[in-house]
DNA sequence: ATGACAATCAGAGATTGA
């Protein structure tokens, strides 16, 4: 089972790029963010017809999470739990049957700059919760993951020139030791697990030629419980895509399970 | 040092992003 994750920077303006990568990765299941559109707005039909079932938690303008599966999908459930004030759309599950089912958790986690502030308070908070619903998918014993844009460099290789992040919400130390305290509970993040060189990256700023440049993070991630990563056959990043016309600023990452 | 660039909503330019 081939499982991806990619932050789209907005459904309407991606239809052709993201159909194209469908197409061309034949992903089983694709987790995207910031689809920025309402649920009544998102052009299910276009992806029904390409033979996907369609899940979406989507918000006016920003954020915005969806589940694109060609396989059933079962219990689904729409926000982070731990605050039912938060109107934020940033995180969908739902459990998918294939030869044996596995629980989903699409994410965008907040950005959080400037920090400190507000925003940085709520990308904390927010991972406070993170790392329960994290240890409760732990506790389940069961195959599952934890996919998206995380939002977090979480060592300085994961950046072309981390010096420019150092005070970036994306790369402070406690958004850091945050982002481990989730995956000390005992996930395996599925790229550096199967991938031992340095200097891959998720994602490229519009600005400034950063593409060209290669001037790049790696903040979208894969978080597998160890029931999962016991089924990883492989992770990729599809950056090819970042030069083809229209991109996104992120790119696809994928996971191949044995499932 | 700032803005660059893109998307959204709205119908100009502010806001957000990372």
């Amino acid at each position: 089972m081939k499982i991806a994750t990619f932050n789209i920077n907005g459904i309407k303006a991606r239809l052709p790029a993201l159909t194209n990568w469908l197409q061309e990765a034949q992903p089983d299941v694709a987790l995207l963010q910031e689809i920025k559109s309402v649920d009544d707005g998102f052009p299910r039909e276009h992806f029904e017809d390409m033979g996907y079932q369609v899940e979406t938690h989507g918000q006016k303008s920003f954020n915005g999470v969806a589940i694109l599966s060609k396989l059933p999908l079962e219990d689904i459930t729409r926000g982070l739990p731990g605050d039912y004030s938060d109107e934020q759309a940033r995180w969908i599950e739902a459990t998918v049957i294939g030869k044996s089912p596995i629980r989903v958790c699409g994410l965008y986690l907040p950005n959080g700059n400037p920090a400190p502030g507000p925003k940085y308070d709520y990308k904390l908070d927010w991972m406070l919760r993170l790392k329960k619903r994290a240890q409760e998918l732990i506790n389940a014993e069961e195959p599952a993951l934890m996919a998206g844009d995380y939002n977090i460099i979480a060592q300085p290789e994961d950046a072309a020139k981390p010096e420019a992040w150092a005070l970036d919400a994306l790369h402070l130390p406690q958004s850091r030791a945050a982002y481990r305290d989730v995956v000390n509970l005992g996930f395996t993040e599925a790229f550096t697990s199967h991938n031992l060189e340095l200097g891959h990256y998720t994602f490229w700023d519009y600005q400034a030629g950063s593409w060209q440049r290669n001037n790049g993070i790696r903040i979208d991630h894969f978080l597998l419980t160890p029931s999962c990563a016991d089924l990883l056959i492989e992770c990729k990043i599809d950056s090819n895509i970042r030069g083809y016309e229209k991109p996104s600023d992120h790119v696809p990452v994928w996971v191949q399970l044995e499932s």
